[in-house]
RNA sequence: GCGAGAGUGGCGGAAUUGGCAGACGCGCUGGACUUAGAAUCCAGUGGAUGAUGAAUCCGUGUGGGUUCAAGUCCCACCUCUCGCACCA
């Protein structure tokens, strides 16, 4: 579409003069500038203004942005925007976050370093968030795979080993094959990759953890203090977490000087054990063993190994089981009990054994079934006794043949046996959690290098603070092979140990990229910062972050890294908060056609597009219009359409609303009245909108009506008797409220109408609750519940006055024959007779 | 299976938390302006029965309940979305 610069005359019926046609191609690049000469979202390090520290995720560089993700953007910006209208010295800050595999798939697809294919989206990405007018504190701009960055995000790995909380270990670890790399518990999801889908494989490596599990129990608790989360975030925190309360009990082995231990959270059902089961790899199994039913044992173990990890304890694999030969001993009864290797005992979890109950655990009763094992019921519920069972029965009830504990009542008395349990030495209360500690190497190039040393003398070394940072270099063939490409590099494998001055070899593998974006928040505050990753002082003043925004998808991932860093950097003495953010807003996506906006899908809307055609502001104003920015959304092109055609009536409006020539009578008739209270009821909701909540939707539907009302004034008074002085005020307070959301155009406009200054300097507009009064009020009558009649009544009517005018109304007395039962008057609202 | 959330016109969505259901926008219909189109403006628009009116009835996933009054509260059910999923 093409628009024409002609000249084009709105006034017709009114006869005024000419005013301009509305061209966001000129305003929208004009105001970009004159912000960024004036500094204007420059902000000051100390303030005597109260502090707001706004933060949207930043993004992966991966290409150019789609509409999709400029919704967290412009959201973003509106708060920044309405908040510094509000008086607060407001941080708004913007980066990327660019280390991590696309780059390096790219690359090699591509044939160009990672590097320099990251910067080139950067630079894209930049000026398509410059285009909508966002406005970020430019010089606060970071990128994660600078070394000025990833220096700081390996001092805080050496800060993290320095306290215990990274180690190196060998363990079976989820391998995607695609990406080649390893992957934390966190970034595998049903199974598969959550980055490319591939069903990951488990492969045994050594590799660097964090010891997030020594944080379970406060990342847990502290959820409580996060008023300002959405419940739904808190409660995936929560069942990741996993924390669940049970019992360890010792089970002793016949003919052995051994013991097995098991957890469960079911100590109630010990006298139903009727078999014991180990995890596959537990070492137990080859002490246990009988001898002779070894070779046996080593088949099945085979064949489990073939089985995929994933596929063996997914729901519907089926169990299977073998039996090792030998029994174990009930600590409470003295029964005798078979010992199995199971499929479906993970030991990851609790003990990597567990005891089975088949009458009263699903899982437990399919095994007994199928391998023609005891099912013994010990819980017995209320209503009726449990004789064949079909399933197992894991409601409330009764303990029964369970010796001393029967008639423990289920679950209301448990804790007499967990204290029966300590008092007889047979167990102890435990505490599990699901959460497992995050694994951080990655075999891939792109990513900051852990930087650890290793020396035949001295072992792990790690390396020291001043020789930081661990320079990624350049000169490197990075083509995947399931090895770090670093360890290819032999001038940054080869080294010499820090401690004792002899050869040594670099860690090559590179940090999970969740590291980097887990500190993020906190180099915003002092991005440039030479000789620390930031000042104490300046972070207290700026952290917590005020108000987060981002996807859900971050629900676990992200924020639960950045709650851990941000625990351990407060244990540590640099921080003095130990949760990163205060409030958090978690807003839907768009779709189209749909299905989430990919580029694979090629169902992209570009925002390019969209401001080349509409302007940023009308881009903006949609994204907010859709619907509440919470929920996910379908991208409408007629909508963006009905969006446009409300800026240009707003700029219609206020050009004619001024072009007026200001010489008529102070005019305070009926029309102006409404005018006026339209005014003060559109400030309230807006302001409320804005304040309560990110009520984007209705905030503007309610400019909308605020719009409308005033052209139809404009329609119905003719000129001469146009009140200015209001048509001035609503002009001049509409610009203000809609500022934060279409920014260009609000300033075009004051400085057309106004001319005082730039409106991002202005303070956001009152309304006054007197202008909302009224002098009559509209009462709803009911009869019976069903609206009949609205009546008219001066606003200070008493109950009576309002009760004899309805039973006046000639359509109340259609429906009104004998005389009313009841009558309910709910003080201006609503009267209803009951009859 | 467990946990969370949601079901309102042709569509996206409003509804001061129990008080006029459908704000606002899209779409559609009719009209004005125009040589014509685009753009813009005006009017109408939940369904049914009326004659264009007045008017009446029905209507917020389904069935029940509480209440003078229910989209909103309670009980049961259905459907959809999301998260976790053999975690002992």
């Amino acid at each position: 579409m093409k628009i024409s610069l002609r000249w084009y005359n709105f006034s017709q019926q009114s006869g005024g003069g000419c005013v301009s046609r509305y061209e966001h191609k000129t305003i929208e690049p004009k105001w970009q500038n004159y912000w960024e000469k004036n500094d204007l979202f420059k902000t000051s390090q100390r303030s005597s203004l109260p502090k707001y520290y706004l933060l949207t995720m930043f993004p992966y560089p991966s290409g150019t942005l789609h509409v999709g993700h400029v919704k967290n953007y412009v959201i973003g910006d509106a708060i920044a925007r309405y908040k510094r209208m509000r008086g607060y010295n407001v941080l708004h800050p913007f980066g990327y976050d660019a280390f991590g595999l696309p780059a390096e798939n790219a690359a090699i697809e591509k044939n160009i370093h990672p590097y320099n294919w990251t910067m080139e989206n950067v630079n894209i990405i930049r000026q398509q968030i410059k285009k909508l007018g966002i406005s970020y504190d430019w010089s606060r701009e970071i990128s994660t795979c600078e070394e000025s960055y990833y220096k700081w995000t390996q001092w805080i790995f050496l800060k993290l080993y320095e306290a215990g909380l990274a180690y190196r270990k060998k363990a079976a670890v989820n391998w995607c094959p695609k990406c080649m790399t390893s992957l934390a518990n966190e970034q595998v999801k049903e199974g598969a990759c959550e980055r490319c889908g591939t069903p990951v494989t488990m492969k045994h490596l050594h590799q660097w953890f964090f010891k997030i599990t020594d944080y379970a129990e406060r990342l847990l608790s502290d959820l409580d203090k996060l008023d300002g989360w959405p419940e739904h975030v808190k409660t995936m925190q929560r069942n990741w977490i996993g924390k669940s309360k049970g019992a360890t009990i010792s089970f002793p082995v016949e003919g052995l000087d051994l013991k097995i231990e098991v957890f469960t959270t079911r100590p109630d059902t010990l006298w139903g054990v009727t078999f014991m089961a180990l995890a596959p790899e537990s070492p137990l199994v080859e002490q246990i063993v009988q001898p002779e039913k070894r070779e046996q044992l080593a088949s099945f173990l085979a064949k489990m190994s073939l089985q995929d990890k994933y596929k063996r304890i997914s729901t519907e694999s089926e169990k299977e089981g073998f039996f090792l030969g030998r029994y174990a001993v009930n600590p409470v009864n003295g029964e005798k009990i078979p010992i199995y290797v199971a499929n479906y005992i993970l030991m990851e979890y609790g003990t990597g054994a567990i005891m089975g109950v088949p009458a009263h655990d699903q899982r437990d009763y399919e095994f007994a079934k199928k391998y023609n094992l005891d099912i013994k019921v010990v819980i017995q519920p209320h209503e009726k006794a449990l004789n064949r069972l079909e399933r197992a029965y894991d409601g409330d009830g009764i303990m029964v043949n369970s010796g001393e504990l029967n008639g423990t009542e289920i679950p209301t008395q448990i804790e007499k046996v967990f204290t029966w349990l300590e008092d007889k030495k047979i167990g102890k209360q435990t505490i599990q959690y699901k959460l497992r500690d995050w694994l951080v190497s990655r075999q891939r190039y792109w990513g900051a290098p852990i930087p650890v040393v290793y020396c035949d003398h001295c072992g792990i070394v790690p390396v020291s603070e001043k020789d930081l940072p661990v320079k990624l270099p350049m000169d490197v063939e990075f083509l995947p092979t399931g090895q770090s490409p670093l360890m290819l590099n032999k001038g940054f494998r080869e080294t010499v140990c820090p401690r004792c001055g002899r050869k040594a070899g670099r860690e090559v593998d590179t940090m999970d990229t969740f590291v980097d974006s887990s500190w993020y928040f906190l180099r915003y505050v002092n991005p440039d910062q030479q000789d620390a990753p930031f000042l104490k002082e300046d972070v207290s003043y700026w952290l917590p972050v005020d108000q987060y925004i981002g996807g859900v998808e971050h629900a676990i991932l992200h924020l639960l890294y950045s709650r851990f860093i941000t625990k351990v950097l407060y244990d540590l003495g640099y921080l003095t908060f130990d949760e990163p953010f205060k409030n958090l807003f978690t807003q839907g996506m768009i779709w189209k056609d749909g299905a989430k906006m990919s580029k694979s899908k090629g169902n992209v809307v570009s925002p390019d597009d969209m401001v080349e055609r509409y302007g940023a502001d009308t881009l903006r104003m949609y994204v907010l219009f859709m619907g509440p920015p919470e929920k996910d959304a379908e991208w409408n092109d007629s909508g963006i359409e009905g969006i446009y055609r409300f800026v240009k009536r707003v700029w219609n409006v206020v050009n004619k609303a001024s072009t007026i020539t200001p010489t008529q009578p102070e005019n305070l008739g009926e029309n102006e009245k409404r005018l006026i209270r339209k005014l003060h009821a559109c400030l309230k909701k807006v302001t409320e909108d804005l304040e309560g909540g990110f009520k984007f939707n209705t905030a503007i539907s309610s400019l909308m009506e605020l719009v409308n009302e005033t052209t139809s004034y404009m329609e119905k008074v003719p000129e001469p008797k146009r009140n200015t002085r209001i048509l001035k005020e609503i002009s001049e307070k509409l610009l203000l409220m809609i500022s934060p959301l279409a920014p260009h155009l609000a300033e075009e406009l004051w400085s057309l109408t106004v001319k005082k200054g730039s409106i991002m300097s202005q303070k956001w507009p009152e309304y006054d609750p007197k202008a909302l009064q009224t002098e009559e009020i509209e009462i709803p009558v009911q009869v019976n519940g069903k609206l009949r009649d609205i009546i008219k009544v001066p606003v200070d009517s008493d109950e009576e006055k309002i009760k004899a005018t309805a039973l006046s109304s000639d359509k109340i007395k259609k429906f009104v024959t004998d005389s009313p039962k009841k009558i309910i008057y709910v003080k201006g609202r609503l009267i209803n007779i009951v009859v």
